[in-house]
DNA sequence: CTAGGGTTAG
């Protein structure tokens, strides 16, 4: 009776005291206080108050916002032994918190255990989100359709759910399905759905269905401005970002950091220098200076376009440093040939304890394949699958097979090739093709190119690289035999071109190209050029080189032209990016490396091959000839 | 006093 007694005076005074926890939970969830509301939640449970249906849902929010499974398993604990489990907000909760510790399984365990989910269609929505979370494209479909059977009501969060499941290529069909069931269910003129589409399309690569449903939108938001950034920015179509971001702030509507993430990344991929300092400065003002995302993007930024010091410096000045900001700076590194620092900055990433992941593992191998750091490279391939149970992708592979081919490995790199799991793609044996071109060897150029182009048919790159094996070896017979099949696929190869960006403007060049507004100027500079480095590099070459020299002299390649106008018209360190279709030729490398130690100027040069999006012509300043 | 959702970096 005693016992009795003394538990009701507890529970009693604990009822009272619930709505201040909870109500002071709720305040830190709102705030996107997670841990300290986590700490209350545990504070409430020493000091003897019992948790309640009010409670659980803003513990389990704030469990799922930092990802602690393990807490989120012991609330479900608690939840069992208070009995809350059948409130449907908890229900709910607790499947949303599952969902987002990528616990799909609990998710799925707590809704089939609970009859009165299949009622609601707030449980069928979190368990959607989930999938499409963790793109389980079928389970979401499935789910979906057995809504529409039960009769369960659909809402706009239900196909917000939906929506972002089908948003990977090769989803198409899907996509344009459940776009119509939205418009069937009149919820596609929601303006959070339409973003959602939006999104969707351009995941799938549909850049213009996105476009047309940007354009289409009535009420642009800001994140629908976005949407549409972002989407360029990940199908690598750098020039329309630039220009929509113009339009955007023309149009008077701010940006946040999402927006910059996408512009910045963009500025990397052209090498738009100028615009990246804008943005860098308009990030200071708008108060973004520490976001992470925003910093590793400028990172990235500045890498790419030459500026390792300024790169670095932001890296070093990063209070927290995640895989990606190490994967940006090691990337840098090894783009521009500093293997070694690469290498070093890999190690001691692994030695501050975070862990690399196959991006990373990317950027620290092709780092060393391009400093010929070819053992180095093969110990990190080792260690990635066997230590950080890593698969190597078929991007790992065509780096390797880079790495062995560029030192003259070429048995091991075909080994490599015949014992890996994943199916190889283009860049793998175009890898091996560019290795078969340096050392010269035809036969196995033969089986390589034979397989890069029942991959990708239409890159006239491949063509004319394999073609230059034969040059090389000088058979004519086979040069023939390369060009005849260019003919009949009706494949032209798109003029190379470089550009250097100056005065806000980028100033492009195609191979003997007279119409820039200062062709003279330029062209007398390179004759200036071209024998100065004839003087200095004549007398230690072999026959072979001085052929190749004699060829190349005939031309006027574009990166020529670039130099020429750089050091006409701009003062520093210049950036010469490069748009080939495959890489810069081993030629104007040495042209740009003697100019250099001639006029002891530095350039840096960036092989934009994959993306080269000039057709519409961008420039920064949107003038262009 | 309570649940489900849209746009980011390498």
């Amino acid at each position: 009776m005693a016992m009795k007694t003394k538990l009701y005076h507890k529970l009693q005074s604990t009822t009272t005291k619930n709505p201040q926890w909870n109500t002071l939970l709720r305040e830190l969830a709102n705030k996107s206080l997670f841990t300290n509301a986590l700490s209350v939640y545990l504070q409430m449970l020493r000091s003897g108050a019992f948790p309640n249906a009010f409670t659980f849902p803003f513990a389990l929010k704030s469990c799922a916002a930092v990802s602690l499974p393990t807490t989120g398993k012991q609330l479900h604990c608690h939840i069992i032994k208070t009995g809350c489990l059948l409130e449907p907000f908890v229900q709910t909760s607790l499947i949303s918190m599952y969902c987002k510790c990528s616990l799909i399984d609990n998710a799925r365990k707590v809704f089939d255990e609970n009859p009165q989910s299949r009622k609601l269609t707030v449980c069928y929505n979190a368990l959607l989100s989930g999938y499409a979370l963790n793109s389980r494209v079928k389970d979401a479909v499935v789910l979906f359709c057995e809504m529409r059977e039960l009769g369960v009501e659909i809402n706009g969060v239900t196909m917000l759910g939906l929506v972002p499941v089908c948003g990977v290529p090769g989803n198409l069909g899907l996509g344009m399905c459940v776009h119509s069931f939205c418009v069937k269910f009149g919820l596609d003129m929601d303006s959070s759905i339409g973003n959602c589409l939006l999104t969707m399309y351009v995941k799938t690569g549909e850049i213009d269905c996105g476009r047309k449903l940007f354009n289409e939108n009535p009420r642009k938001g800001l994140i629908t401005w976005n949407a549409m950034i972002n989407g360029y920015a990940q199908n690598g179509l750098a020039n329309n970002v630039l220009e929509l971001y113009e339009e955007m702030e023309s149009k008077g509507v701010c940006p946040d950091p999402l927006t910059l993430v996408g512009v910045l990344s963009s500025c990397a991929h052209l090498g738009a220098l100028s615009v990246g300092r804008k943005v860098e400065r308009k990030m200071e003002d708008f108060g973004f200076g520490s976001n992470p995302f925003l910093n590793n993007a400028l990172i990235n930024m500045y890498a790419r376009c030459g500026n390792l010091t300024k790169a670095r410096d932001i890296f070093d000045g990063m209070p927290v440093k995640s895989v990606v900001s190490w994967t940006a700076i090691i990337g840098g590194y090894g783009m521009h040939g500093q293997g070694e620092v690469a290498v070093e900055l890999f190690d001691e990433m692994i030695r501050s304890r975070i862990r690399p992941d196959g991006t990373a593992f990317l950027s620290v191998l092709s780092a060393c394949s391009h400093a010929g750091l070819t053992n180095k490279g093969l110990n990190y391939f080792g260690v990635m699958e066997r230590k950080y149970g890593l698969r190597p992708g078929a991007e790992h592979y065509s780096c390797m097979v880079d790495l062995l081919g560029r030192a003259g490995r070429l048995k091991e790199a075909r080994e490599l090739i015949e014992s890996m799991q994943v199916k190889p793609d283009g860049a793998l044996w175009g890898a091996l093709l560019g290795a078969c071109k340096i050392h010269r060897n035809v036969e196995l150029a033969e089986l390589a190119f034979e397989r890069v182009i029942e991959l990708e048919p239409t890159n006239t790159g491949y063509y004319v690289l394999f073609s230059n094996v034969y040059t090389e070896a000088g058979n004519l017979e086979g040069i023939l035999r390369v060009r005849t099949m260019m003919r009949e696929r009706k494949l032209k190869k798109d003029p190379g071109c470089s550009y250097v960006e100056s005065k806000e403007r980028v100033h492009l060049f195609f191979a003997g190209d007279r119409n820039h507004p200062q062709t003279n100027e330029i062209y007398k500079k390179l004759d200036e050029l071209e024998n100065l480095v004839k003087d200095l590099d004549g007398s230690k070459k072999n026959d072979h080189e001085r052929r190749e020299e004699y060829l190349d002299s005939m031309g006027v390649h574009s990166e020529k032209l670039a130099v020429a106008f750089s050091l006409l018209n701009t003062k520093k360190e210049t950036e010469i990016v490069i748009i080939k279709n495959l890489r810069i030729c081993r030629d104007c490398h040495l042209f740009i490396k003697l100019v250099s130690k001639i006029v002891y100027r530095q350039f840096v040069v960036r092989d934009a091959t994959r993306f080269h999006h000039f057709k519409n012509g961008f420039c920064s300043c949107k003038e262009y000839w």
